[in-house]
DNA sequence: ACTAACTCTGCAATGGTTTGCAGAGTTGAC
DNA sequence: GTCAACTCTGCAAACCATTGCAGAGTTAGT
């Protein structure tokens, strides 16, 4: 059924390893033979089976991404970048599901470990340990984790954070709650970091909140904390939970941007897509799955730049505005 | 680096038959050979290599999934479905991302087809002859495409439309706008036929609009001409675009439900998130993603069941209310 | 005791490709 | 005309596992 290098071999009246070379060395044949070959090879319709070269070469091709959730928005852009750059390099990927299940997770680079040139690794939560004891497995590149010595690419909440609340003080908010996605979550660490550099600097006294799961559940049971506390602004850990605190203040009858105003986080496309557009700070999703290929692709990578910082920005939209005291 | 067949065999004095047997003919092996194997492998972390196994077996363990756009959620809903299953059959899923381009897709199925053993393609937009050369080189579960002598699974769009056309007539709804989605697609053409059929069998009478973009700003674009031809109830392709109708409205002051109601399509995860959560036809699409898969795994299926279809379900969320005439 | 049948194990071929090594043929300098 | 250097090609081993076949050893039937 398949068509093998036997067959362009002897179509092309060649041995096998020249129609090999043909391929992968082309200038170690000569001119008139490789035309033939490859001319042979492509109305045969030859494509190199990738197993079997990744056998001798030892080099598959392949890059494997493991993400908590591929339904959730940000990691489907996360892949999303990741199948991009994988595809220019020509490159397959390799997708794992790890249900936010930190053993499959496990289990899933171990059983990807020997088919993969190299993994990328988008683990949240997964504790440090276990992300060392993967690293010595495979090759691997995390992603918003920061691990000594494992090379990974990181996206700078912290300062995120910080133009979100230079706005808000520049709007006039002084009172701001933050609400926190998981504890143990690194991302969730630099916008702590991040807040409490930036509120005392942009005269905003922070109200710590959570932490809350980082879905829009969270952010529903996060906005009546909010309210209760009298802020007049929240910043929420993510966009999906932003959402939530949106749904809830609706709910009980708070107008956003009036009486409250919301910043988001990932800028996920839903985020621009409620009838209130959300003021958000906008994480390189895609980018950052580009660039971890692109880390995973590079070998010198590995010595060199063990960390890519990518950064966030801003992105104002309707959900914020001053306060009702300053109007 | 990486421990093989030999140095398990090796280790447990036996011969790399013995071993390979003890993990893929386990009743073959004496039981306490057998467990000597199991023992080193279990030290030396042994994992077959899958490539090495593919080569000679033939069947490779991978299945093989193509997307338009893993960003869109109707597609990680489906892609997470395809995951799942295919952990559970320890098999592994090669991700493409076709970035919305037939062509890409062809290559990509290329590309793949030596490699897996078999393909889930989602391909709305796809000639049909086209499709019909790819089942040529892979084996191919389409997934919403009816294409003759392919196998595929179908959600039942006509009948979700049926529900949602029993609800807005029940409700009390005379005239009712259909958005349509891109012209080309099956999902389409299902959805017009079930209206077609649907309206007239409940005394309401349907506005045919579109073709539109499935997408937010398709929504936008055409909650315009809904409410230029005074329906009080649209039905929208997808929940995308229902998002942007209700943006739109929303932006043009015209409260929904009080002064019309919307129905969405998918069910994604978003539709429950809104302000105002979307009465919409759920489409289940992680089911359809382990059916798709399923149906590869098995390869009876090829010959008896050459069709799966899926039921969808209307969820009445608070997207649609009776219109003001009847209130 | 002899043979048949059965259980367990090993040998060696196999799958599709790459690659080190060596051989065949050319070219060119002396 | 000889030889070195060079270019191109082929042979065969290697990668890692599976599997048909056959042999060794055991059990059981007569």
């Amino acid at each position: 059924m398949a068509v093998t290098i036997h067959e362009v071999a002897r179509g092309a009246e060649v041995s096998v390893s020249t129609v090999s070379r043909a391929f992968t060395v082309p200038e170690m044949v000569h001119p008139e033979t490789r035309r033939r070959v490859l001319q042979v090879a492509g109305e045969l319709g030859y494509q190199p089976n990738r197993a079997a070269r990744g056998l001798v070469t030892g080099r598959t091709g392949n890059i494997g991404v493991v993400v908590p959730d591929v339904a959730n928005p940000f990691f489907s852009a996360v892949l999303k970048g990741c199948a991009a750059r994988a595809r220019e390099a020509r490159h397959v990927v390799f997708l794992a599901d790890a249900a936010e299940d930190p053993r499959v997770e496990a289990e899933v680079v171990g059983a990807m470990a020997k088919q993969v040139d190299g993994i990328v690794l988008c683990s949240p939560r997964e504790d440090l340990a276990q992300l060392e004891r993967l690293a010595g497995i495979a090759p691997l590149v995390l992603l918003n984790r920061d691990v000594e010595g494992v090379p990974s690419v990181l996206m700078d909440s912290a300062d995120g954070v910080r133009q979100a609340v230079e706005h808000l003080g520049a709007l006039g908010h002084r009172r701001v709650a933050h609400l926190a996605g998981p504890a143990t979550s690194w991302a969730g660490k630099e916008r702590l970091r991040g807040l409490r550099a930036a509120a005392p600097a942009n005269d905003v006294e922070a109200v710590e909140l959570g932490p809350f799961p980082p879905t829009f559940q969270g952010g529903v049971q996060a906005a009546d904390l909010a309210l209760a506390r009298g802020v007049t602004a929240v910043l929420a850990f993510n966009d999906l939970m932003a959402l939530g605190v949106l749904s809830r203040l609706a709910a009980r009858g708070v107008a956003v941007p009036r009486d409250m105003s919301v910043v988001g986080f990932d800028d996920i496309e839903m985020s621009g897509m409620t009838p209130e557009p959300l003021t958000t700070v906008r994480m390189p999703m895609e980018a950052a799955g580009r660039a971890a290929v692109d880390m995973l692709l590079d070998e010198q990578t590995t010595e060199s730049e063990l960390q890519r910082w990518l950064p966030t920005q801003l992105i104002v939209r309707s959900t914020t505005t001053p306060p009702a005291e300053v109007r």
